[in-house]
DNA sequence: TGAAATGTTGGGGCG
DNA sequence: ACGCCCCAACATTTC
């Protein structure tokens, strides 16, 4: 057999294990390994920090000859093709409505010209076509659609050894460094020295956190996930995100966790089960792919929104009085992550007590978040609107109060983030408004200086919300 | 993976 | 000893 040149073309799979591109193409002879930062992709400011960084370890990994190139995919690779005696191009797929359409129009063009074009299954453990109801209509219900992959479909495929002779074909000119850099993704301004020190970035930073997730987080997962203050989590969401780690992986690895019984099936399961939530979302992103743009169910077309730029703006600076959401929102701001549990709780006060577009909420998240994922962040933000496909009810409106005495107890997520609280006792930690003057001047608290009232009342903006709902729904 | 309103029960204080 | 009321604790309903 006598090859010519593969070329593999990386995109949102930064790794090396478990990857059927490039284990194909390093099965077949020499290997070209290509990123294209595509000019048309809306990438956060978040998200780039990570992926330069991300890249600089692949671009090591292969030994310093990863080619990156800013511009459009197609006409890259097509300039490639008459660089090199490149006659096979392999890529692993990708499930964004652009992409899937950029995809299907390379592959045309490449076959065309006889290249031997192949993209691979890596980064979802069932293909959204691959899976649907008996009447072949796609899921629209997160428990049927769990048990159908979890029960009924054939398991995932192991996952893929490292090549064993990869071949790779040196860059003459050695400057990948360089064009790491220039694709202009390293922020200017530093304002990521807050998250330096919290994110070891690349595939083997993320198998590491897998290992010590396996080792010592995992046993508890069930509970203490909702805590956030206990790190009883991942953080594996940007590894994944990039694909710096397989999810075929870490579905096997969790399958060996249930032989060993040396943790309880409860955790398990529900690690399991928040992974098949990301199935999830590529699934319904695949089927609907106006979902990150649309209101999925139409009535919400007529909710009535409001533009308030002052609340928005206090929203995303945490400076809404509201001490969990503020939390929350400086969590996000200062580490590029936010926890689940407070996640849900920004988000529904945002678009339940605001009453602001889950999109403005989406937009936001999408530039700060460094797992920021289009499939994810859309199904989340609509699943908490309530507009969404198998959303929770339009009447589920977390009270950031309760939900702060409930899930941090203690205080000590609240305390951290937002430290001109942090002598506050727990008593009034989530309503400092409430508490006695002289509380609030021992604790050093100032309101509407050293920290602000509430922008808005809970209880009457509540009450708007389920009016409002209630109204979209008579009329629908 | 809600929260508030409303309903029910039972113990204890008190006349 | 009894009935009455209050209220905490829990359950159910409603949005």
């Amino acid at each position: 057999m006598n090859h010519g040149i593969t070329l593999v073309w990386f995109r949102q799979d930064l790794r090396l294990w478990d990857n059927p591109a490039l284990f194909a193409a390093s099965e077949r002879g020499s290997v070209l390994p290509l990123y294209v930062l595509d000019e048309g992709c809306l990438l956060g400011e978040a998200s780039g920090w990570w992926l330069h960084h991300s890249l600089n370890q692949l671009n090591r990994d292969l030994n310093d000859s990863l080619r990156v190139v800013k511009g459009n995919p197609e006409s890259v690779i097509l300039d490639l093709l008459t660089k090199y005696p490149i006659d096979a191009v392999y890529w692993n797929r990708c499930y964004d409505p652009w992409r899937i359409a950029q995809d299907g129009r390379i592959k045309a063009h490449l076959k065309n010209l006889h290249i031997d074009c192949r993209s691979f299954q890596a980064s979802l453990l069932w293909e959204p076509w691959s899976v649907l109801k008996s009447d072949e209509t796609p899921y629209k219900m997160y428990t049927p659609f769990y048990r159908k992959v979890s029960f009924d479909m054939a398991p995932p495929r192991h996952p893929l050894p490292l090549p064993t002779h990869l071949k790779i074909i040196p860059i003459t000119h050695s400057h990948t460094m360089q064009d790491i850099h220039g694709l202009g993704l390293h922020p200017s301004i530093p304002w990521y020295t807050s998250m330096e020190p919290l994110w070891d970035i690349g595939e083997r930073a993320a198998q590491k956190k897998l290992q010590s997730f396996l080792k010592h987080e995992l046993l508890g997962y069930k509970e203490k996930r909702n805590f956030p203050g206990e790190h009883q989590v991942s953080h594996l969401s940007p590894h994944l995100h990039f694909g710096e780690i397989s999810p075929y992986q870490i579905w096997y690895e969790m399958q060996l966790k249930t032989y060993s019984k040396k943790v309880p099936l409860k955790d398990i399961e529900y690690f399991l089960r928040e992974l098949v939530w990301r199935e999830f979302s590529y699934y319904l992103l695949y089927h609907f792919p106006t979902l990150p743009e649309e209101n999925f169910q139409k009535k919400f077309n007529s909710f009535p929104w409001k533009e308030t730029p002052s609340h928005l703006k206090a929203w995303q600076e945490g400076k809404t009085g509201y001490p969990l959401v503020d939390a929350g929102m400086r969590e996000l701001w200062k580490t590029g992550y936010m926890h689940n549990r407070v996640r849900m709780v920004v988000a529904s006060f945002l678009t339940k007590n605001l009453f602001i577009h889950w999109k403005e909420g989406a937009k936001w998240f999408l530039d700060c978040l460094l797992d920021a994922d289009l499939a994810n962040n859309s199904m989340n933000w609509q699943w908490v609107a309530g507009s969404g496909v198998d959303a929770a009810p339009y009447f589920r409106i977390f009270n950031p109060i309760h939900q702060g005495e409930k899930f941090d107890e203690m205080g000590t997520y609240t305390r951290q983030f937002v430290p001109e609280l942090s002598q506050l006792p727990k008593k009034w930690l989530f309503k400092p408004w409430k508490a006695p003057e002289e509380v609030l001047t021992a604790a050093g608290v100032i309101l509407g200086d050293t920290y602000p009232y509430p922008i808005v009342d809970l209880k009457t903006s509540r009450e708007e919300a389920l009016l409002a709902y209630k109204q979209i729904l008579r009329n629908s």
